[in-house]
DNA sequence: CTGAAAGCGCTTACAG
DNA sequence: CTGAAAGCGCTTACAG
């Protein structure tokens, strides 16, 4: 039905291989053959199965992205990226969206390990067994899984110490921290520490909620962060969707911001999707996304990687800080 | 290296066949073959290579997501959906941006015509010859390629018609339109169409401002519209960026919302994703995700499909109405 | 119930 | 420069 190298072979009388060397363009082919073989694809409207190509050729160019899920500003951002700078190297991309839930994430892995895809990026929330993962490069962003799976993160302990200066600096005096803590090692624990380190060394009470927060739970660790520290004046949120949350919580409940409440974010700012003006850690995601491409294309290649590349953030004044 | 069905045949003492069947779970296996050939999986620890299978199968399993941009939240939560009702099929989703550039698109339809898909679903602004576009089965939304290509919409006329009847039930006497126009024929263009038949019923001038608008171009185009018309009492805005941007707009104009100037608009409502409240037509997402790729399973099963289908949106009160 | 063989559409040594 | 042939790892009639 559909035209192979075999019809194409037939009509420009030549054999497959002269076929498959003019479509692989080798210079290895007759000025004249080329020509008929050329004439004979047009003719037959002929393009090449790529699935023959790739069972050959054992490569299906494709890289796999995992991420919790693709609606959200941070991952779609990522995302966008991830496939621009993929197809710069003939990679296509494959979203596979874990909705958080352990066994979509285990599914990928099979598909990966029956090498629907050459490697793929992780961003994922769960634990997995390395030696499971080892089915193909695979490549993540803020957390190892093991020594053979590099990773691209932002300086999270750093930013994270100069962004609650900067609130103590204008005159913040009760810091507090609302994260949701990530359910494996991942540098993003790094902010906490960080919190900590800043209020041991001014001396100041911790004012903390760090917990696992499940998805669409954001509103009731903010209220309790609020009851539970009714007097903090500056607030160090982690994350996208609790800086939302937590801005709305309190202008609810009639705070003045930044006069009586100051709040910075990592990663709360996305002008683009015409988000409010909160005060943010800004993360290099278009830099990460490249990033973890190239890692990942060199991990393919069986080249030297480096296991772990630390991005710069910017810190970006909203209106939320003094 | 990678183990092969061979090698299983051989750790096990049958042939290949036997092992295909009991891989794809035949039931013409005999209990203790089975057993033999899944003892020999486990312990070479197999794993089916799905090019193998795809080449032979001639299928991919794979359906291409074709969108201007993941980066958006209309697109990015299409994509979520689109990801996810096509797992329930048993299908894989290949992300494409265009980034709205024409040749980043034939691009995309090169590759599936080298069949490195079963089909794709394209959301696309550019033109294209529908002869091209039948290398696999395609449904798009919004807008229609030809006869052969069904697509998914929202009531785009009777939507844009109440929300702005509802305006003037609540008092704007200068009703504006302002709105991208798309490139090629879509049933976007509906809300235009309402929008002046709207103003006729009732014998008002239209304030309408419809260009062909490149991404990042909005401010300008806003700018225009309020000095072009200052005088207007209520706006309907079609498009998500759009609405944010005019909704600033408008406000650091100082202009008094809903008081002085009522806002509705389609697609506005992206409440996850901290987005501002204004009143909006919001279009079922989710459902037009899911049709979509049911209609696109169909047409590759070959079964007989709707040309258009059109789907019920919701109008959204904010805080932009009176 | 099971094995040997053909074939999916390509690429790539191997000869010439 | 070019053709005939083997082979990538599967599935699937065909015989038995």
């Amino acid at each position: 039905m559909e035209t192979t190298i075999k019809d194409v072979a037939k009509y420009a009388g030549v054999g497959v291989g002269t076929v498959s060397r003019v479509i692989n363009n080798e210079k290895s082919v007759g000025a004249k053959t080329r020509e008929k073989v050329l004439e004979a694809m047009k003719a037959l409207n002929y393009s090449r199965n790529n699935m023959a190509f790739r069972l050959r050729k054992n490569e299906t160019r494709i890289i796999a992205l995992l991420v919790p899920v693709i609606n959200h500003p941070f991952f779609a951002k990522l995302a966008y990226y991830i496939e621009d700078e993929a197809s710069k190297f003939g990679y296509s991309v494959l979203l596979v969206s874990s909705q958080q839930k352990v066994d979509k994430e285990n599914e990928i892995i099979t598909r990966i390990n029956q090498r629907e895809v050459d490697g793929a990026v992780f961003v994922t929330h769960y634990m997995h067994e390395e030696d499971d993962l080892l089915g193909c490069p695979i490549v993540s962003i803020d957390r190892s899984f093991g020594e053979n799976i590099p990773y691209v993160t932002s300086d999270n302990y750093d930013a994270t110490k100069n962004a609650i200066k900067y609130m103590i600096d204008h005159g913040a005096e009760r810091v507090g921290f609302i994260g949701s803590k990530p359910l494996v090692p991942s540098e993003v624990s790094e902010r906490e520490r960080a919190y900590i380190d800043v209020m041991e060394e001014y001396s100041m009470t911790p004012r903390l909620v760090n917990e696992v927060i499940q998805h669409g739970e954001e509103t009731i660790v903010v209220s309790d962060f609020i009851e539970k520290y009714p007097d903090v004046d500056g607030v160090f949120v982690s994350g996208y969707t609790l800086s939302q949350v937590f801005y709305e919580a309190a202008t609810s409940l009639g705070k003045k911001i930044p006069d009586e409440m100051q709040i910075v974010s990592y990663d709360g700012i996305f002008k683009q999707w015409g988000i409010s003006n909160i005060t943010s850690v800004e993360q290099p995601i278009e830099e990460m996304a490249r990033q973890v491409v190239r890692l990942l294309i060199k991990k393919i290649r069986n080249e030297e990687t480096c296991q772990r590349t630390v991005l710069k953030t910017k810190f970006v004044l909203g209106t939320t800080t003094r």
